[in-house]
DNA sequence: ATCGCACTCCCCATTTTCGGGGAGGTGCGT
DNA sequence: ACGCACCTCCCCGAAAATGGGGAGTGCGAT
C-alpha cells in the first residue's frame, strides 16, 4: 500500500478547490489528491438517476461508461447505502448479497477498482446527491487505520468538491426558480402522506375545486406530468418534508 | 469581543461530541464551544415543517419560545437562504427586505441576539434538514475575520452535531418492514418519474396489468393509502432514487 | 421435492383524477 | 394607486386509477 500522506499535504489542493473554474480542474485535482494519498482511485460524482451526469475521478473510463450503460446506478450498493445515511461509510459495513449484486462487485473488480472503499454521502439543496469516494486494494487493517486517520479530510474534501461542482454546474441549483405558494405546499404536502383530493381539500378547509388549483399550478412549477411526479420532485427537491 | 481561539481548543469539543450520549450533553457541548469561540451564541437545531423540534443552543429560552410561538420558521431568512445554499452563510449575505421580516429582526434583537450570523446549513437522508448557526455582536470587518478563519471549523463541527443528533434521534431513520420485490421498485421508481401506467408498462414491457399487481402489492408493504403515497413512502426511506 | 415468493396475464364495475375553461376577492411591494 | 401573485369558488366530459376476483409460470430455499 502507497503511503497515506497526512491533511498537510492535502492543504494544496483543498485551496486549489476553492479556485476550481473548469471540470477538467476538478479532474486533475482528484488525481492529485489520489497520489497524495496514495490511494487507487478518488471520485467524485454527482447521483442522479435520470441519466444527467456530473463527476470527475480515476476510476478507469471503461468502467465509467460500463456503470452508466448497465444501470449500476440501481444497483451499486453504495449508492443506496450512501443514501440513507448521513456519515461516510466504509464499504465493507454494506449489504453486498444479493445475485445482481456480486455480478456488479466482480465486474467493478474485473475493471481495476479495489475491493476498499470509503464513501462519504454529500446532499445539497433541491435534493442533490453526490458521493465522495476512495477506493484502494488493500487488508482490512490497513485500510481501517487509512479511513479512520483521513477521516475528517475526507469529509472536508467531500464538502469542498460539492461546492465547487455546484459553482461549475449553476444551472442544477436555480430550478426553483418560481418557489411554491404555501397552499400549493401544503396540498402537495397532504398527498403525499397519503390524503386523496377530497380528504385534503377537508384538511385544508377548502373546497376539492380549490385543491385542484393549487395541484395543477404545483404541477405546472414542477414541470411534472401528473400529480405523483409533482409529490415525487417536491420532494426530491427537499421542498415538501414527510 | 472575546478572544477568537483556534482549532486545537476545538478538538476537546469535537472529541466530546463523538460520544454524546443525551440531548444535555449536547447542550452542555455549544455552551462550552460558545466559550471558547468567544460569540455570543451557538446553536444547532433541526429545521421541520411539521413543528417537531430538536435542538440545543445558547439562545435565551423567551427567544426560543417566541420563535416557535411566532411561526418564525417561515418567515427567518436564515431558513430559507441556508435552504438553498450547499455553503455556509453570513447573514449580511441573506434577503432582509420584507415588512414581516424586518419586525422579525427588530423581534430578534430585542431578545438579545446579535445582528452578525453565520449559519451552515446540513441535510441527511429523508429530507433532514438542519442548521448550525453562531451569533455575535461585533463590527462587520471583526466578523468577517473570524468567520474566514473558523469557516472550515464550524462546517465540521455543523456535521458533528448532526452526526450525534441523528444517533440521538434514531426515529427519523424508519426501519424497512417487508422489502420490496425488484419489479414493484421499478414500477414505483417509473411512477415517481412522471410515467402513467400504461407508459410504465410499456417501459418494462409488462401489461398494464401485471404493472397494477406490482404498485398494489407496494402500496400493500408500504401500508400506504394509494400510489402517491407509496412513491412518496419509498422516496422518503430512501429505497427508490429519483 | 415441496413450498413460497416473485412474476406474468386477464376480467369486472366503481371511484378518482385530469385538463381545459371562467371569475372574484385579498394583500403586498413599487 | 396599480399590478401581481395568491387564494377561493364553479362548470364540464374524458381519461386514469382503484379494488376485488382468479390462474399459470419459474426460481431459489428448506
Amino acid at each position: 500500500m502507497g503511503q497515506f500522506i497526512r491533511g498537510a499535504s492535502a492543504e494544496n489542493a483543498l485551496a486549489r478547490l476553492e479556485s476550481v473554474e473548469t471540470l477538467a480542474d476538478l479532474q486533475s485535482i482528484t488525481e492529485a489528491l489520489r497520489d497524495q494519498y496514495g490511494v487507487d482511485h478518488m471520485v467524485y460524482h454527482w447521483v442522479n438517476s435520470d441519466g444527467e451526469q456530473f463527476g470527475c475521478g480515476t476510476y478507469p473510463q471503461a468502467w465509467v461508461t460500463r456503470y452508466l450503460d448497465q444501470g449500476y446506478l440501481r444497483i451499486d450498493p453504495v449508492i443506496k447505502g450512501c443514501y440513507q445515511r448521513f456519515h461516510p461509510v466504509d464499504w465493507k459495513r454494506l449489504d453486498w448479497s444479493g445475485k445482481a449484486v456480486r455480478m456488479f462487485l466482480q465486474d467493478a473488480r474485473a475493471h481495476g477498482l479495489g475491493h476498499q472503499g470509503y464513501s462519504v454521502p454529500i446532499r445539497g439543496p433541491n435534493g442533490q446527491f453526490a458521493l465522495f469516494t476512495v477506493n484502494h486494494s488493500c487488508t482490512d487493517a490497513e485500510w481501517e487505520t487509512f479511513s479512520q486517520m483521513h477521516r475528517r479530510d475526507l469529509i472536508m474534501l467531500a464538502h469542498d468538491f460539492n461546492h465547487a461542482a455546484l459553482r461549475l454546474e449553476p444551472g442544477r441549483t436555480p430550478r426553483e426558480a418560481t418557489p411554491l405558494s404555501p397552499r400549493e405546499l401544503e396540498a402537495l404536502t397532504l398527498l403525499a402522506l397519503g390524503y386523496n383530493r377530497a380528504q385534503a381539500a377537508n384538511a385544508l378547509s377548502i373546497s376539492e375545486h380549490t385543491l385542484r388549483v393549487y395541484i395543477e399550478s404545483a404541477r405546472h412549477k414542477l414541470g411534472a406530468q401528473n400529480t405523483t411526479h409533482a409529490v415525487a420532485r417536491a420532494m426530491q427537491r427537499g421542498i415538501i418534508v414527510v
